[in-house]
DNA sequence: CGAAAATTTGACATGACTCAACTGGAGTGG
DNA sequence: CCACTCCAGTTGAGTCATGTCAAATTTTCG
């Protein structure tokens, strides 16, 4: 029932049989959590692999002075943990948090394990979920690079044009690494442009 | 004899019998590179992975302005493609430039979808390869948004103390996101604090 | 030695940050 | 229904980190 989802997700991409699946079932739990409630806090070890069915929630970073910088929104369809602490299992440098009512899916380490034994096509699919992740993670570093924030905000639009109206601005300052006052007279430059 | 040290290097971490030794060697090509050559070139196809046998290498991305920007430095053990293109074998943002004389092993995107089929260790072995690949490049943008110039490049000293010494001062800047005048004065700071 | 490449230096420009004050909803409780 | 507060967003003045451009200096290497 609310496993569906995942369940579709997946089959869309590796076509699993009936027995595949109610393994699948097995290793993998569901959960609901409320707006503003943490999936992980800094500090924890992060303990699930979450694939998210509804909602949004973000993955971010605060810093020494206490500034927050944001990782990461995930919304339907996405995979979000901090895989550092999750294959280590040892504490987060990061918060996951929802920014709206979210549904999950949770892997435990030993679920994914297990998965991946039993399961060898997911061995392929993690791995071209790894591959995507990294992909962009590097092109996101060279576009903080060699581009203004100006830039880097329109193609943030461009690219994630649901996320933009759902959460609160400053969010959108803390992912392009600006400030929400710098941000904000941005945006007006922009509409006199 | 050429190959020997990714041998050595996989043996170590995966534990391969002789005739998956012998098997992986079909699969894989050693090549020489001089100081200067392309290993691959912005708008070429990434038909390679290419695991560092000894050298340095660097992966860049050249902006519409023509200013470079590092995206990595490889050496001995590292791993070096693009891996967008590998994997789709689209034609590739990046460029990989030998910055010594370097020799690397080389799998085609076949050789390495035959290696992942007949031994699946490697499947394993190449997700903790992402898996670590990805963690440090989220680590990565988050320390460039929250940290200065400066204290980046201390942390790339600590983090990379053996590659400042072998190349130009201005591809650390690079790699750092900084311009080549900014980065000498900055050096000149922390020499006088 | 001489030329090209790498690095440094200085004057000036600008993108982005800080801090403090202000505006304008969206509750909340009396 | 008003007064109050809280939070997000905006605005402005001043500052700092870093960039640009042009010239001078040093290093590398044929």
């Amino acid at each position: 029932m609310n496993t569906k989802p995942l369940l579709e997700h997946l089959v869309k991409e590796i076509d699993l049989s009936k027995e595949e699946q109610s393994f699948l079932l097995t290793q993998i739990n569901y959960r609901k959590y409320l707006k503003g409630q943490y999936i992980l806090q800094q500090g924890d070890v992060c303990k699930h692999s979450n694939y998210v069915v509804s909602g949004c929630a973000k993955m971010a970073y605060v810093d020494k002075e206490g500034y927050e910088h944001i990782v990461m929104f995930a919304t339907t369809d996405w995979w979000l943990s901090d895989l550092g602490s999750f294959i280590t299992q040892t504490p987060s440098d990061y918060n996951i948090q929802c920014l709206e009512p979210t549904e999950v899916i949770q892997f435990t380490q030993q679920g994914e394990e297990e998965l991946l034994k039993n399961i060898p096509k997911f061995e392929r699919l993690f791995r071209h979920k790894l591959q995507n992740a990294l992909v962009s993670a590097q092109k996101r570093i060279i576009l903080n690079f060699s581009h203004t924030a100006k830039e880097r905000y329109l193609l943030f639009k461009k690219q994630y044009p649901s996320i933009e109206q759902r959460i609160p601005q400053y969010m959108v300052a803390s992912y392009l690494g600006v400030t929400k006052e710098f941000f904000s007279k941005m945006k007006n430059e922009l509409l006199s442009e």
